[in-house]
DNA sequence: GCCAGTCACTGGCTTAAGCCAGTTGAACAT
DNA sequence: ATGTTCAACTGGCTTAAGCCAGTGACTGGC
């Protein structure tokens, strides 16, 4: 046999773990459906309990199942995504006195809430710094990191820098940041927040992303870097967004130039 | 101990990715370098030569590691992002005579190559349906499906469906669709590009993405639901990108309304 | 100088067995 | 009716052992 082809001469891990997922995609097993056991699945095949156990792993890395002790492993049930849409950034939104998330949140009628979780004077990343133009060795920003839940389930987590010498002794560095949030505050130092670009990207999560955002295994994040710039086309804000990718999309709405 | 603080507690195989991921993170070990074998590991930690096994598992899924049978396991190199920004719509593109991709890559100096899979008519899936505005239940599209690589290495994967009573019949159906592609033959039609809406997500390739893309594990694909407007605002075209994570990256630069 | 064979080393995959820790429902006692 | 106990089930993790399949360097033979 040097077929190529597809199905023989592969372990049978694998072969499992197809034939499961045939199951799946066929809607023969729905989500929420619980799979076999380890040890049935086992004895079908005539394979070990660890093969078994491993093709149940190889679903799990796909995002197919997530296994649960003491109950079983079940399909995964598809999630609703929590969309992200470009107007985020829309002034109109001012009016309603809604942050960006709040607004999100409601639109589709969850309970947002947002947990500050520090905020502090720091040596920007790299990335960072390029991008809102300050010098990478040393203290030259202000990093607020935050926590988003909606009806308290985590969905993301984002980092914002903003130059020092701008937040120093403002608002920026409290909790409450008053009206319209920050970018209200930016706005009384000049900035009105014009063009934005968001840099995106996706990666498996860090085991502390992977924590606090409760994702199971087989679940990657979306990264968003995000700039601000104002009026004069001076970048005056960077956050880092990081998405839980099951829960979570992205939408983009643009004229064509 | 009910110290739910962090490290005893858990199981080996944690604890010595934990260990491995601190040796990379903090530079000991850089990207290219080799871990030690599986069996070394297992000796060090006093353990059975599966449970380094597992560790190993547990980076390669968060993307950290490659294993590389009869070699070894190697850090992970950072790879440079190829980036697809949103300007890759616009109209200013098209004197250029390039397509998107081709200007795309030949911006950062790599060669472009576009394998046309397939060119059918289609029952339309229903995302696809529900943006063209076309039936779900019937053969209304025609889908063009395209692979995309930079210097041989397989980049994305494209799904391109038009409505089939525009396309019957033109250029549309054939692999090449002459001067400024499809998007030069919808104009012919009518259709002049006006705004785009791009639906972002992520999740972990299938097996068949994971084939044509050539993904290790612990690499995630972005996958863009893309719907092109005419000046009616009327949706004339949809595509689903799937791009590989570990190389790709996407940029949009927009006003704030 | 070149080629071929060999061997020690790597990860890939499987088996078989055992103990642990959650979960669930049925049997039992109150 | 209500609550408790317990046994049978689930996955989680580890050990120990073995065979296979690539890789690469070393060793001879030509």
């Amino acid at each position: 046999m040097t077929t190529p082809g597809a199905s023989s001469q592969q372990p049978a891990s694998r072969r499992i773990a197809e034939d499961l997922r045939t199951d799946i995609e066929s809607g023969q097993l729905s989500p929420g459906d619980k799979l076999p056991s380890e040890r049935a699945l086992a004895e079908q095949y005539g394979a070990a309990r660890n093969t078994a156990r491993e093709a149940i792993r190889i679903l799990a890395e796909q995002g197919l199942v997530t296994a649960q002790q003491g109950r079983g492993v079940f399909v995964r049930e598809p999630q609703r995504l929590f969309r992200f849409g470009s107007d985020r950034y829309s002034l109109k939104n001012r009016e309603t006195g809604l942050t960006p998330f709040r607004l999100e949140a409601k639109r589709q009628g969850k309970e947002a809430r947002i947990e500050v979780v520090s905020i502090e004077r720091e040596t920007p990343p790299r990335d960072v710094a390029e991008r809102l133009k300050v010098p990478a060795d040393e203290a030259s920003v202000v990093h607020r990191e935050n926590h988003y839940f909606a009806d308290d389930e985590p969905v993301q987590i984002v980092s914002t820098f903003l130059r020092w010498d701008e937040a120093q002794g403002t608002l920026l560095m409290q909790p409450k940041t008053g009206k319209h949030g920050i970018y209200g505050r930016l706005e009384e130092l000049g900035h009105v927040m014009t063009r934005v670009r968001d840099e995106i990207s996706t990666r498996m999560p860090t085991p502390e992303e992977a924590a606090v955002l409760g994702l199971l295994s087989g679940v990657p994040v979306l990264e968003v870097l995000h700039t601000s710039l104002d009026q004069d086309g001076v970048p005056f804000e960077v956050s880092r967004y990081v998405h839980r990718g099951d829960q979570t999309g992205l939408l983009y709405e643009l004229p064509v130039e």
